[in-house]
Parts: C-alpha cells; sequence; structure tokens
DNA sequence: CAGTGGTCTAGACCACCGG
DNA sequence: CGGTGGTCTAGACCACTGT
C-alpha cells in the first residue's frame, strides 16, 4: 500500500492524489462502480470519515459521481471546470511591473438604457450613473471600463466623483460580497473607443461583461475591455 | 439564533450562509479578525469540526484567509474565482436543441511547426498529427477545431480517421485524465478559415486554446474558434 | 427496505508560526 | 512557547434511492 511520509498514515490528499491515479490508470473503467466508502477505508486503512473526504473531493472536482445507495461511479467523460481567478486590475498591473495609471474619462447621471434596464431588471425611467474610465500599465492603456450603477439601489455612488479611484475598488468596499454574472467574449472596437485602448475601429477586443447583484438586487454592470493581445489563461 | 428546519442543528451548509452573510454585514469590518474555531463553535452550538468545515468552505471560496497561530482574517477583497464549465461541443450544441452535426476538413502527419514546438516542448522534427474539423449546430457553424496531436507521445492517433467522431471525444476515451492550460482571447477570423465559420476576414471570433499534458508530457494542443456572438458565461 | 453516501460529534494529536 | 488551524478517528444517526 503506499503511503506518504515516512509510514504515517494517508491524510486526504494524499488519498485523492492515490484513487485519482487509479482513477487514471483505467482500474475501474469508464463508468464503472468505485467500492463502498467502508471498503475503501478498510483497504487504505483510514477511517471512514477520511475516504468520505477524499472521494468527496474527487465529486467535487467533476470526476466521479456519488449517489447515495447507487454508490460511486467513475464518470465517462470527466466534467470539466476551468477556474479563473477575477483580479483587480490594479493588481494584474503590478504583476507585469508596470506602474498602475487610472484616468476618469466620462462621468454622468441619466435614464438607464433598455438594453441595460432589461440586463438589470430595473423599472422604467430608472436612473443610473454612467461611468467611463482607463486602467494602463505605465502609459500603455491596458483595460477600458465602462460601468453603470443603479442610483436606485446604490444612492451613494452619486457622492463619488472616481476621479483618483476606479469605480470597481470603490464598488468592493461599498457592496464586499454579491452575486455575480460573468460573461467573456470577442467584439469589434467600436470608433468611439477604439483610440482610447490605441485600436483601429472593429479591431478584435477581448471583452468581460459582469453584472452584479445584492440583495436580489442588481446594483451595477460593467464591460471591461482589454487591450490588444489580452489572454486570460487558467491550469487545472 | 438563526437556525435551518425545524429546531434542528445547522449543517455546514447553512453555518457558512450564516457566516457569509455576517461578513457581508460587516460585521467583523474588513481586514478584522474572526474568533477562533472553538468560539465561533461554542456560539453556534456545533462541534469545532463542524465549524471548521464551514470556515474552511469560506476560504475556499476566497472570503477568509486562515493561518495557524493568526487565525481567521477577513480579505479586504475577496478573491474572486470564476468557475467555467467546459462542455463537450455535442454537449453543449444538444442543449440548444440543435442536431449537432460534424465534419472533418483535412488531416494530415507532419513536422511540427516551431511555435507548436516551443508551446509543447517537443524535440525537433517531431511529428504530429494536424486535424481541422468543423462542429455545427444544425445546419449553422459553431465551432471550428483545429487540433495538433503529438505522435511520439500517441502514436495510436495515427491509426484513427476522424471521420465520424470528433478528435476531442476520441482523445477523451483514450487518455481520460490530464493536465490542462486553457486560455480565452479574441483574434481576428483569418482569410484561412472565416469562410467555414460563416465570417468575413477579420471579424471578431472568440477563441479557447488549450493544451493537454500526460504524464508530464505535452499530448495535444487545440484552438477552438467560437461562431460569431458567442459567450461564455457564469454564475458565482 | 436495505445499502449507500452525507453529516455531526467529542476527543485527540500535530504543525505551524506570531509574539 | 502557546494558541490557532488542520486533520484523523470511532461511532452514530439520517436521507436518499435503487432493487
Amino acid at each position: 500500500m503506499t503511503r506518504t511520509g515516512r509510514g504515517g498514515k494517508m491524510g486526504w490528499r494524499a488519498l485523492r492524489s492515490e484513487l485519482q491515479a487509479r482513477l487514471a490508470s483505467g482500474h475501474w473503467g469508464a463508468g464503472g462502480r468505485l467500492p463502498s466508502e467502508t471498503e475503501l477505508a478498510a483497504e487504505f486503512g483510514v477511517s471512514r470519515a477520511t475516504m468520505n473526504r477524499a472521494l468527496g473531493a474527487l465529486a467535487e472536482d467533476g470526476l466521479i459521481d456519488r449517489r447515495r445507495r447507487a454508490g460511486s461511479r467513475v464518470l465517462p467523460a470527466p466534467r470539466r471546470a476551468a477556474r479563473f481567478a477575477i483580479p483587480v486590475v490594479r493588481d494584474e498591473i503590478a504583476a507585469t511591473g508596470a506602474a498602475y495609471g487610472y484616468a476618469l474619462i466620462a462621468r454622468e447621471a441619466g435614464p438607464a438604457p433598455d438594453w441595460l434596464r432589461a440586463r438589470m431588471g430595473l423599472g422604467a425611467g430608472a436612473q443610473v450613473l454612467h461611468i467611463l474610465c482607463l486602467h494602463s500599465a505605465g502609459s500603455v492603456p491596458f483595460q477600458l471600463e465602462e460601468r453603470w450603477i443603479s442610483l436606485e439601489a446604490l444612492p451613494e455612488a452619486a457622492g463619488e466623483a472616481f476621479r483618483d479611484r476606479g469605480p470597481t475598488e470603490w464598488l468592493i468596499a461599498t457592496v464586499p460580497y454579491s452575486e455575480v454574472e460573468m460573461s467573456f467574449l470577442a467584439e469589434g472596437a467600436d470608433r468611439a473607443w477604439a483610440g482610447l485602448l490605441g485600436m483601429e475601429a472593429g479591431e478584435p477586443v477581448f471583452t468581460a461583461e459582469r453584472t452584479t447583484w445584492w440583495q436580489g438586487r442588481a446594483i451595477t454592470h460593467v464591460r471591461l475591455r482589454y487591450r490588444r493581445g489580452y489572454r486570460m489563461t487558467t491550469r487545472y
């Protein structure tokens, strides 16, 4: 029996690795059934709680499917999920070694356009604060942020100038925990803002859209357009 | 004290929600320190193991930072991570209700180009199988797949025609568990393949790139180019 | 309805690291 | 050094669901 350390019992992380290797080797076949928790626990000489933890981790990783009474089965095609860290742009730029720059370009209150009312579930005539600003790495444009904040849900935004600090950072401090829907897409740079990113109109742009709810109400919607050549990368 | 159910003790999921709500309300302040596991367990009337599980979940979600001796601290800016499910394209199309269509466009073995050898860590003169194929939703192009498979690492690929089944599905069946690096980006449609997706050259395309390793060796690299208007969306 | 996973408990030991 | 989190154990009860 494989063990970690010098003869000690296996921890649940080691167990997970061991079981994962066994899955990869096809030990139980695709779609096959694993022994019960109790049996596996006995085989590896650990308590059922520990084995449960290890198997639970494998299920979270999408490698097996666990159901009461039915047992644990090997998923034929592992349900893959990629985790992308969504860093604050200030940190993302700092990580490249460049100096973070922020510039407010526009800021005005007004009625929400129809598409935004639909997306955020706002009533007719709802007022929003519309902000456009640029985050730079040194003197190079890095990300163009276009944001709408519901003044109904967050009236204190009206008192913020957003001159020295981006709305994202202000929101993080004001509404720390929230529900989020996020999309990634490719779009053509619009004549209206292509120049701000140092791009030609029509050039492909990597864009992230995010709508944020707090206590069931939509607070803000943002479009983040990234500099030419930007990639969002992860390993798993 | 808030409880779930009719007077029963709280489970660790309920505990997590409760603590998350308390975090959201600013109960411990940003950067503040939470009581110890033992204290919290006593306050909620659960065992320390259960409280540990709940706090561990909050740490995994990036809401708090836990360190021995130092205790649990509220993270000032929650380290957010979005999880994107990466479905098999056949399922993704089936989910829209359309019929899945597959067509092999090209398939040829040859030496790996330099950029690919660099990306996959292949030696000089390494042979790869280069495959181009199209996945359609009904009669509409959905995703163009361009893939390279290392014939050194996976010689059995040479015997596969990929005429009825895409290489992704064959790979899943052949190399079920692997390490992956994935990127999302925006690029302009190339003259060489824009037509296959029903697009004009230069039109913005949402592209996913993925390199897959198995037992420390790069197996395959793929570029997935999506139809116009594609979005990758998640909630968290 | 019986076998499986899901969870809780009380106690224990240990690793880590801040003061 | 001592308090904190990390983990394991043995036992227990329960929820779910396939047969």
